[in-house]
DNA sequence: AATACGGGGGG
DNA sequence: CCCCCAGTATT
């Protein structure tokens, strides 16, 4: 952790200049910055999650005429709270904002838990960060923030590596977050390090010459800005392999079945497909006697949206007069092909087939 | 058009 | 601990 802090700035010096920041550049007029009571600031930090302020404004403002109070947003019907909603998108918000007012009321008697950072974070739709920023802006105590935008600033200024949403790294995040923090001007302070994110260390040009850190910055340094935060990982497919039986007669059918309804590719035409080519003689020796493996062919890939599958498909010639008994499938003629729907691979494959079934068949 | 985003909830 | 959510901004 110390070697996280050798930036050459203490905390001390960090508050001070982020304060002297905020002081001539930060906002102070915003809707929710006067009379900034619990509730206020409430909606205010909820609206504001995935959304902009110019945004936000016309809502907050017209939300707080209709709901001056917690009281009556509890009142009220969620039709009403998602009517005033509209538009804001992420609408889980909304509900969950009418039914944190209605717990508000019903277990605390109408006055928000700010004493209790647990507390506040237990309410739906307040997690941990957005508990310290009511507490931290509505209360002036101090409560430590950590959003996307205190994050970028963090990682930036310290290069720390990583995408953020890894538990170890949001773990060095909070720590630093919280180092930083004053016993002091928390409202300004809160404020300061979410305006700093949202106006100078933004995620595409960060304005560094208008930074109080630029001096300091280890990515600004690196000339990395655009580096940090870390995006999240482009996370490794999961593998699976399966085999496809490409069973096919002297008239160039082949034999596809259809898969069950839910799942990948729910209600499509598809080859038999096994695990093993055990399994697949199995079914050879059961549905279409006589016939037997002379081929496969190389595997190739198939990329879904949350896995990689590996296909190695195994023609398979059905000799004349053996037909394949009863067992849900059917003979697919790609000639005239019916109106049935395909996997992509599969009509990959019936393209490859068939263009074999002209030439000579190749190993590939 | 595709991708990144980001706090919170749930598995 | 990781994945997903669902509109928006950015590229």
């Amino acid at each position: 952790m110390s070697d996280l802090l050798e930036i050459g700035l203490t905390p001390n010096e960090f508050q001070r200049r982020v304060l002297t920041w905020y002081q001539a550049n930060g906002r102070k007029a915003l809707p929710w910055q006067y009379d900034k009571t619990p509730y206020r600031v409430w909606v205010s930090e909820i609206m504001l999650q995935q959304t902009q302020v110019a945004t936000v404004i016309p809502y907050y403002e017209r939300f707080m005429e209709r709901f001056p109070d917690v009281a009556s947003l509890a009142a009220a019907s969620q039709d009403e709270v998602l009517h005033l909603w509209t538009g804001l998108g992420y609408y889980a918000r909304g509900r969950n904002l009418h039914k944190a007012a209605c717990l508000v009321m019903e277990a605390y008697g109408g006055e928000f838990p700010v004493h209790s950072l647990e507390e506040m974070a237990s309410l739906p739709g307040v997690g941990r960060s957005t508990a310290g920023a009511i507490i931290s802006l509505s209360t002036g105590r101090r409560a430590v923030i950590l959003d996307g935008n205190v994050k970028r600033v963090l990682t930036r200024l310290h290069a720390i590596e990583g995408w953020p949403g890894r538990t170890s790294v949001e773990r060095i995040l909070w720590q630093l977050a919280d180092r930083y923090t004053p016993n002091t001007d928390l409202p300004e302070y809160s404020q300061a390090m979410m305006d700093l994110g949202a106006m100078v260390c933004t995620r595409g040009k960060p304005s560094c010459l208008l930074c109080p850190f630029e001096d300091v910055c280890v990515a600004h340094a690196r000339g990395e800005e655009r580096r940090f935060p870390e995006s999240k990982p482009k996370k490794r497919l999961p593998e699976r392999q399966t085999l496809m039986l490409l069973l096919y007669d002297d008239a160039g059918c082949v034999y596809l079945e259809q898969r069950p309804g839910a799942g990948i590719w729910g209600g499509l035409w598809c080859f038999p497909q096994f695990d093993d080519m055990t399994s697949l003689e199995d079914w050879l020796a059961t549905y279409s006697p006589g016939a037997s493996v002379e081929d496969i062919w190389s595997v190739f890939t198939h990329t879904f949206s949350h896995f990689r599958l590996f296909i190695t498909p195994v023609p398979v010639h059905s000799p004349h007069g053996v037909a394949v008994s009863d067992c849900g499938g059917c003979w697919y003629d790609p000639v005239s092909p019916p109106n049935l729907g395909l996997a992509a691979p599969v009509k990959a494959l019936l393209e490859t087939l068939t263009s074999d079934a002209v030439s000579s068949p190749t190993h590939r």
